[in-house]
RNA sequence: GCUGGGUUCGUAUAACGGUUAGUACUCAAGAUUCUCAAUCUUGCAAUAGGAGUUCGAUUCUCCUACCCAGUACCA
């Protein structure tokens, strides 16, 4: 008979989880709920020195956004569970709380002769490994050494009773079999083995904090909580073996989980791991979400950098992961269709920050309109932009909407006016701030201008440091505006463009025709062509007149929004402030 | 050092032992356009090295190199 599929995801509360913790989580997630089984929170705080405050609120809500939600060991508020119900039948969820559990295990391991207690303080320890360093050693508390060392293996047993009596200077190690091949299989990895014999004693419970570490917790729990599948990152591959021998000592091996070791996440460029400063240094995100350490150092997260969830668990999904073809867009849903351990990547994956924001352009394309103006009117209006929902109301009294929807003058505009700039604009967006970059000048008029990456404001500002000619004039004669660009930089524009420009204007203030985008580009083209005037300069000297810089949107989609008025005042605006 | 894991274009990856080694991102060029994007087209670019098994190896075995992890009374 199968039996139910339980994994869980098992972080411990020192810090935020960073996105390779996410995507053990997510791969957790996805395997459960293929397998219609269950996904499990464990909190795994047996170290009570790295406790880190929020640390746990943090990674749930983290979990949370991307949508990984777990069916066990946190309730709906979020909180991780500390009584049983029958959803969560195996709480306390919280390793520090389930100290009395653990402590009986370990005296079993020890009644049964699979660990021993060891007296020896941290200072000898620390001794033993120098006088080996000394001789160019290492010292490995092992079947070897452990024989020279104080212990309840080497100690006479009165002598044991009495130290355990007296004093609460002990550990529990586990005795690690002589020369005992360990068989492993991994769901990703494959059969391993390893002697016993290059393996130590590792502490199963601590003295310094009377906690188990967290071998084992880790295999006592997943026994209670009758995990049936480890899915956790490669640091663990070198500990399975003496998993493994947990499961015998404790007669577990009928329902020992299977394991399987993820790669890890590594940094863009050169080698090693993703570490929260690769992000400071290369400026991505390493953390999901925000991040503010108890010093009041903050981190980046995607989510505050405008990444979409959809986008973010997407990307984490294809790194170490595929599908067996060329599909690489999928839906959490279409994830958990598809996903297989089988296809898991065994090596390393290198993140790459431009594949995150590629998916999150992809993503930001399939949202409708509608959604994407929900998500900027919040935007606009932390620059000032108001946004109303009906043009009529009483809110808006005094306002002049033009044809677009929009009163430019007094930064008020429909929702309808932000919906067809999102629209038109929504194919150069990557994250949805980005149209505040794109499209700014189609709620306010721009306050400078600039030319080919020169702010108007900065050339002038040389001049008067009595550099009469601009050294980068040289810039713009290789430029299409060039011939009617003003050399001596106190003009921007020679007297010939002024004047198209200015005609322009009048001819948009007079425009008889129907005000669509189709048929003001229409009616802006025959007119240049008709003055038989050069389209290309002509266009461009409006493009810095109207949205203050030599490149962007579409001078009709420009026009035909912010209207006839704010057209031809931004236009005489240019003339006067460029060249005087 | 020791133990374990890993290695296909710059990156993520595909390829029952038989393919001109495919796809996506990035980059470059061209087309288009009033500019910039977008879009479309094209292009650049890889099996770490060496043995072996085999008619045939990216794929299996071994060696070397390099990378990663672990080597805590941390997880």
């Amino acid at each position: 008979m199968e039996r139910r599929t339980r994994v869980r995801f098992a972080p411990s509360p020192t810090g935020p989880l960073h996105m390779g913790g996410v995507r053990t989580a997510l791969y957790n997630y996805l395997y459960a709920k293929q397998k219609g089984g269950d996904f499990i929170i464990r909190i795994e705080d047996t170290d009570s020195n790295r406790f880190v405050p929020g640390a746990e609120e943090y990674i749930i809500e983290a979990l949370n956004w991307c949508g990984i939600i777990p069916d066990e060991g946190v309730d709906k508020d979020g909180k991780v569970v500390e009584t049983p119900s029958p959803r969560h039948p195996h709480a306390p969820y919280r390793q520090s709380q389930r100290k009395p559990i653990y402590r009986k295990y370990a005296e079993q391991l020890i009644a049964n002769g699979y660990a021993y207690y060891a007296f020896d303080t941290p200072e000898e320890l620390e001794k033993a490994r120098s006088d080996a360093e000394a001789s160019k050693e290492t010292f490995i508390y092992n079947q070897v050494t452990r024989m020279s060392m104080r212990n309840s293996l080497t100690l006479p047993s009165d002598e044991v009773e009495r130290l355990l009596a007296e004093t609460t200077g002990w550990t529990i190690r586990f005795k690690m079999p002589v020369d005992t091949v360990v068989k492993m299989d991994d769901l990703i990895r494959g059969h391993i083995e390893v002697n016993t014999d290059t393996l130590d004693d590792k502490v199963l419970w601590k003295r310094a904090d009377e906690l188990p570490t967290y071998h084992l917790a880790n295999i006592v729990d997943d026994h209670l909580m009758e995990i049936s599948e480890v899915i956790r990152g490669e640091e663990w591959l070198p500990s399975l073996p003496l998993h493994y021998m947990l499961y015998k000592a404790f007669g577990w091996e009928d329902t020992m989980p299977r394991f399987a070791h993820l790669s890890l996440l590594l940094k863009p460029v050169g080698n090693g791991k993703l570490s929260k400063r690769d992000g400071d240094k290369m400026g991505f995100p390493v953390f999901p979400l925000r991040w503010t350490n108890p010093e009041g150092e903050t981190s980046r997260g995607y989510r505050e950098d405008g990444y979409f969830p959809e986008a973010f668990v997407n990307m984490l999904a294809m790194l170490g992961w595929n599908p067996g073809d060329d599909r690489e867009m999928f839906s959490m849903e279409e994830l958990i269709g598809a996903f297989s351990l089988d296809k898991v990547q065994k090596a390393g994956a290198k993140f790459n920050p431009e594949k995150a924001k590629w998916y999150n352009r992809e993503y930001l394309r399939m949202k409708s309109d509608e959604e994407l103006t929900d998500l900027l009117v919040p935007v606009l209006e932390e620059h000032g932009i108001n946004i109303v929902e009906c043009p009529k109301c009483a809110l808006t009294a005094g306002a002049e909407f033009n044809v677009a929807g929009g009163d430019l003058e007094k930064h008020i505009f429909t929702k309808d006016y932000v919906q067809s700039v999102v629209a038109f604009t929504k194919e150069r967006a990557t994250f949805v701030n980005d149209f505040w970059t794109i499209a700014s000048y189609l709620f306010v008029a721009p306050r400078d201008f600039e030319r080919f990456g020169i702010k108007a404001g900065a050339a002038v500002e040389q001049t008067d440091q009595k550099r009469p000619v601009d050294p980068r004039a040289k810039v713009y004669d290789d430029t299409l505006t060039a011939p009617y660009l003003a050399k001596d930089v106190d003009k921007f524009w020679k007297p010939e463009i002024v004047e198209m420009v200015l005609k322009v204007g009048d001819f948009i203030k007079g425009f008889a025709g129907e005000w669509t985008v189709e048929e003001v580009e229409k009616g802006i083209e025959e007119f240049i062509k008709g003055n038989e005037w050069p389209m290309g300069k002509v266009m461009n000297a409006i493009r810095l007149a109207l949205a203050g810089s030599a490149s962007g949107l579409g001078i009709a989609d420009i026009v035909a929004r912010i209207g006839k008025k704010e057209t031809a005042a931004r236009l005489e605006s240019a003339v006067s402030k460029l060249n005087s």
